[in-house]
DNA sequence: TCTCGAACGAGAGCACCGCTCTCGCCGGAT
DNA sequence: ATCCGGCGAGAGCGGTGCTCTCGTTCGAGA
């Protein structure tokens, strides 16, 4: 049970963050102000360190949130009961508008790494959920037989996260599958980024019909396309 | 013909550039000071505002050189006289490889955006060098016969520049092609992004030879691949 | 050739930043 | 009741982007 003093700190704690994750959506990573945020507070800035050690570590604290909050939403998308196709189009839509809802934080999150790079491994298990909502789709189309992986492995390819969330051997996966599921992967975000970023702009008009032909490509490349067909 | 003045004054300004460049290489764009960069060149720091209004001004000089050796490499990298694929692969391969040899360059230009967002209009036909050399080796696929668009376009999807970028209307390209083509696109610097900022730590052992995987996956994708065919 | 004005470099200064240190204070554990 | 450890505030350090002012210098026009 925790005690008095631990309760108000940790709210104490969680109003700093709250404060830091408006100025986040306000203005941006790179010009978050650990002094503006005490400020927001009502805290002398030196008190906020008896909090956070340091600034990174303050953002450490909002990208760990922040891949929590889009994992959150990628899995609130998910519907087991549709199909796959359906499944990873309405998963990929989600990740795009958590996106553009918050657009900062989306940019610190999978955009530049902010301070002298230091990601620390705390974010890695929140950072892989959008990863694991989209390898439990894959699994369920393998176990359903729409896809036509021998199991093979290619040795040194791949690390055991991408087997681990991807699937572990079974029929229908392997890892020829695996790395169409990663290009994917990596497509979605950067389309996203792109989108968010503005390096499409004057390529694409219509960005939501832009971005439901993309996912519908992935899905064609992970091969849970319409008809679950692909050449080798 | 330029004055004397104008003489020394484009000297200063390259010698400013260069010594960003570095500052830039060495702690990345966040941490890039105009005061330090004042001192390597060995003026006040006020003396560098007579040639670049702002810190934004420096770094968005900066972005367009970064774009411009991008595009020069993915330029150097494509043999007109290869075929497609292996076109596409080396494109992709000399764009990953100047990426990981300026990963704080590759961030400023295609992570997060830096300041209070603004990238202004020059930095636009310097950014689509890559996007204009990935279009040529399409244009010249399409001349080939290698593809099966019917020059069809979706009114209000896609914008003037990924036309003209991706190849007039004519045989075997058309809005399909191009929405591939595009999704292709992210896909290669979202791989390239995702590997470079540490995204697929853990996922994948051996970046090299994934990325390969994934640009012949790509290739395949807007249909070069090896047999230049398609399930549709 | 001389002159005058524009461009230039330097310095001081403003407001802000991250971070550290010290100093009182207050409340809960002993 | 008494410590003492966590806490908040303030001052301060070195750094930042940017502005203003003040001499100087250099070159184009008379």
């Amino acid at each position: 049970m925790p005690t008095a003093r631990e309760r108000v700190r940790a709210e104490i704690t969680a109003e700093i963050t709250e404060a830091a994750r408006r100025q986040l959506a306000e203005v941006g990573a790179a010009a978050l102000s650990l002094r503006a945020v005490a400020r927001e507070v009502g805290m002398a800035s030196s008190a906020v360190y008896r909090y956070f050690p340091s600034r990174d570590d303050l953002l450490t604290r909002l990208i760990i949130d922040g891949y929590d909050a889009v994992g959150a939403a990628a899995e609130a998308a998910d519907d087991p009961t549709a199909a796959p196709e359906q499944r990873w189009s309405a998963v990929c839509a989600a990740v795009r508008d958590w996106a553009r809802a918050n657009p900062h934080e989306y940019a610190l999150l999978y955009g530049s790494p902010v301070p002298g790079y230091a990601a620390p491994r705390d974010t890695v298990p929140a950072a892989s959920r959008v990863g694991v909502v989209l390898g439990r789709i894959l699994g369920d189309a393998a176990r359903a037989g729409l896809l036509t992986g021998d199991g093979g492995r290619e040795p040194g390819l791949l690390g055991d996260a991408a087997v681990e969330i991807l699937g572990q051997d079974g029929p229908g996966i392997d890892d020829a599958v695996r790395v169409r599921a990663l290009v994917a992967y990596c497509a979605l975000f950067g389309t996203v980024g792109f989108e968010l970023f503005g390096q499409l702009v004057g390529s694409v008009e219509d960005a939501d019909r832009f971005f439901a032909r993309a996912t519908a490509e992935l899905a064609q490349l992970v091969g849970i396309g319409p008809a679950g067909v692909r050449t080798g």
